[in-house]
DNA sequence: ACAAAAAACAGACCGAAGTATAGAATAGAG
DNA sequence: CTCTATTCTATACTTCGGTCTGTTTTTTGT
C-alpha cells in the first residue's frame, strides 16, 4: 500500500515545519522531527537528502499565492504593471506569512544544493503565468521584442529573486513590499516598448 | 609582540584557502587547517567565529580588484556607462579566478550570519568608488536626481549581486562577463537621465 | 619590576547531521 | 499462495563543527 509510505513522509513534513516554526531552522533537530513525527533516521533520510532539503518546498508556497493572483488578474491592464503588482503581492504575502529565517535559508541552500533547484523549477505556475503574461504583453506591444519572451522571463525572475535576496541580507529591516513597488519599475522600464 | 598573534591568523587563513581551493570548501575540515597550519582548535575559533566566516574575506578580493580598476577609469565616459564597465572587469575577474563553489558559499554564508556582512560592508572601496562615480553623474546630468545618490548605489549594488547569485545559482553555466554587459544596461535605463 | 588582567593557544569533549547496515513490509511474477 | 525484489523503517555508528576548560604568553597599570 502506498499510503503509509506516504504517510510517513508527510507526518515527516507537517512535524518538521511545524517544529521550524515554533522553535526556528537552527534550533531544530533531525533527532526532534523523527520523534515527534515518530517516524525514525532512516525514513527521513530516505525520503530527503538532508535536513536543508525540506526546506526547498518553501518555493511551492510562492506558487500557490501566484495561481490565486492570476485569478484577479485585470486582463486589460499594461502587462509590465501587472507583473510589478503580482510582485508586491507576492512581497506582500511573504512579509505577512514567512518567517524571514526559513527565506534566507532557501535562497542560501539553493546556491549549494546540486542537482534540480527548486527556485528554477521552469514548471512551476510561477514560470508559466509569467510567460503567458510576456508573450501577451510582446502581443499587444507593451513589452519590447528585442527580446525573446524566455528571455524576459529570466530577468524578471532574477529581478524578484534580486530583491528578496536583499530582502534577506538585511534581515528585513524595511518593507519588502514597498521597496518592491518602487525598485520594479525602475529594473524593468527597460523592457517596455 | 603583535606579531605573533597575526603570524598565527594568517597562518590558519593561508592554509585554509590553500585547501579550499585543492579539495573544496566542504571537503575541507577545520581539523585539516589547524593541521596544515601547525596551530590549533582554541586558536582557530579565537580568531574566526566559524569555519564559514572564513569565506566573508572573499568580498575584499573585489575590493582589491575595484581598486585596480579605478586607476584606469576615463573621466569623460558616461557614468552609467563606466559602472557597466566596472561590473563586466569585475565578472572577468571572478570568472578567471574564483572558485564558483566559494562564491555561492560567499552569497549562501552572508544570508545565514548574524552582525556584520561583508557584502554591505559600507566602508568598502566598492561603494565609495560607486559613491563618487554616482555623484558625479548626478552633477554632469547623466544620471537621475529624483533620487539620492545613496539610493542610487543601493539599487546598482542589487542589481550586481543579483547577477552574482543568478550565476551561482545556474552553477556558472553561462558566460556571467557576458550576461552582465547585456544585462547590466536593461537593469540600469532606469537611472539615465 | 611585578602583579593583575587580557589575549593567545592547546586539546579533550560534546552535539547533531549524516551513513551503514540490517531487518520488516509490500508488491509483482509465476 | 509463495518466492523474490524493492521499498521502507530502525538504530548503532562515524564524522566534524563547535564548545569548554585550562595553560601559557603578552600587555597594562602602579
Amino acid at each position: 500500500m502506498k499510503k503509509s509510505a506516504n504517510n510517513t513522509k508527510s507526518k515527516i513534513v507537517s512535524a518538521a515545519w511545524q517544529l521550524f516554526y515554533e522553535q526556528g531552522f537552527d534550533s531544530t533537530t533531525v533527532d526532534e522531527i523523527i520523534k515527534l513525527s515518530g517516524t525514525s533516521k532512516g525514513s527521513f533520510y530516505h525520503y530527503f537528502d538532508s535536513k536543508d532539503s525540506l526546506i526547498g518546498s518553501l518555493a511551492y508556497l510562492f506558487d500557490e499565492k501566484y495561481a490565486e493572483l492570476e485569478q484577479a488578474i485585470d486582463e486589460n491592464q499594461n502587462c509590465i504593471d501587472t507583473m510589478i503588482d503580482l510582485t508586491g503581492e507576492l512581497c506582500m504575502m511573504i512579509e505577512n506569512n514567512i518567517d524571514i529565517e526559513l527565506l534566507s535559508r532557501l535562497y542560501a541552500q539553493q546556491l549549494n544544493k546540486r542537482g534540480e533547484k527548486e527556485l528554477l523549477d521552469r514548471s512551476r505556475t510561477y514560470y508559466r503565468l509569467l510567460k503567458k503574461l510576456v508573450v501577451k504583453g510582446q502581443e499587444r506591444g507593451e513589452i519590447t521584442r528585442q527580446k525573446s519572451a524566455a528571455e524576459i522571463v529570466r530577468l524578471y525572475a532574477i529581478a524578484e529573486r534580486a530583491l528578496l535576496y536583499d530582502w534577506c541580507l538585511h534581515g528585513g529591516e524595511y518593507s519588502l513590499t514597498d521597496y518592491a513597488r518602487t525598485v520594479m519599475p525602475l529594473f524593468l522600464s527597460g523592457l517596455r516598448e
